[in-house]
DNA sequence: TTCTTTGTGGGTAGCTGTGGGGAGTTACTC
DNA sequence: GAGTAACTCCCCACAGCTACCCACAAAGAA
């Protein structure tokens, strides 16, 4: 399971060093092949490689046919497969750094799945300083959980 | 089962000496694995391993695809699987610290199966001196209990 | 008392994240 | 085809952090 919030930095050659816990887990579930792409939030999700054939099968079978080519298209037409490197770091290809804003400060977080990589003032804004208070009914769904 | 409260402090490196009864506790149930997050109040959870694994499960296993995305962001983006170390302490992560405000005197609050950290001029108000007194509603329901 | 347990503090070796040089490859231009 | 630019990936170096060790004081037990 990755979980977590990692405060990181992205180099001027576009090189994000994982955690060595996600390198851990990468490591063992999927011998740290993984594939980088977008999703519906400002930010760039990535899965290891096995979930994210499952989430292709997902959307090659729907019964939508319409909405499977929309969704190929958004998600499918934009997701780079990669591994890490001999540091342990991965080369964000320009296209999905762009469309992520992404430069400099980042925060990659955990999302059982896969994690997710947040430029660090977006992150910020939606769950660092910036959640003042958690909305009500997101905290009557957290009390129904048995903790 | 986690209860009781104890004061401790939490020292320039950021680590919390967990006390001996919950240790005991924790190596029993889940070899002293665990895992520290935030909920719905100012201060930070913390849960065997295995039992926080129950409660991710339950989140991504939700019908409700939105909120079990929001649930990910709030609870698991923050969520960090830690052990103790061979002095019986955890070392907090600084994002988490500065989340709850904890730094110098703290709380550990027993919470059946977990454990709560708190700050300790936040545990005062809310369950030490400050807690004046109890809610009529709580009274009620206190009695339903048979005891 | 003496010994043990427990919470606290500090030194230090090794790990991890970051930055940068440079070799090898590819793509493009002339 | 030759030259050049861009890019990828290797290596090394370094600073900060983590997790180990040891030490010590307070409290409780024998």
């Amino acid at each position: 399971m990755f979980s977590g919030s990692h405060q990181l930095t992205i180099d001027d050659k576009g090189r994000l060093a994982i955690p060595a816990c996600f390198r851990k887990e990468l490591a063992e579930c999927c011998a740290s092949q993984m594939v980088i792409t977008r999703g519906p939030n400002p930010c760039l999700e990535i899965y290891p490689a096995n979930e994210f054939q499952r989430i292709a099968d997902e959307i090659d079978q729907m019964e939508d046919r319409q909405m499977a080519e929309t969704l190929k298209g958004i998600v499918i037409g934009l997701a780079v497969q990669t591994e890490l490197d001999k540091q342990g770091r991965v080369l964000l290809p320009p296209l999905l750094r762009k469309h992520a804003r992404l430069n400099g400060a980042a925060v990659l977080m955990g999302q059982i799945r896969r994690f997710d990589l947040w430029p660090d003032d977006l992150w910020n804004e939606r769950y660092g300083d910036g959640l003042q208070s958690i909305d009500a009914q997101v905290v009557d769904a957290f009390r129904t959980l048995k903790r």
